[in-house]
DNA sequence: GTAATGACCTTGG
DNA sequence: ACCAAGGCCATTA
């Protein structure tokens, strides 16, 4: 099993810092699979079963839209759980997502 | 082994 | 500008 792709996004999700956001495309960028996108969205699938939690909340869709808060235990407690971050949500949407987004491969700068 | 799905992104009309 | 289709990788049926 891939699982090293799986604990490679969970690193780089740990690694956002708080009050800031990330993409799925992001992410599979900066471990060099821009075009693995939805598998990095696969990968949070099972973040929810990995130890330490990955704050899977603060990665969204490039629209900067909560696509995945249905997974969580509550849709609601994604929007929480930014709201904690300072981060604005809004109708399942970051507001200045621009401002708040993190890029790991910009950031890090591997 | 093949077929279908998914927390996506890019490109074409 | 908006709507539609394709592609890519991994997992599950």
């Amino acid at each position: 099993m891939e699982k090293d792709f799986f604990q490679m996004v969970y690193q780089v999700v740990r690694l956002v810092p708080k009050g800031r956001v990330t993409s799925y495309g992001a992410i599979a960028a900066y471990l060099g699979a821009k075009s693995s996108s939805r598998v990095v969205g696969y990968a949070m699938n099972g973040a929810h079963q990995v130890k330490p939690k990955v704050p899977a909340h603060r990665v969204v869709n490039r629209n900067g839209l909560l696509t995945g808060k249905h997974h969580f235990e509550t849709p609601y407690h994604m929007q929480e759980l930014l709201a904690k971050e300072k981060i604005i949500v809004e109708n399942d949407s970051i507001v200045d997502f621009k401002k708040l987004f993190w890029d790991p491969s910009i950031e890090l700068k591997l």
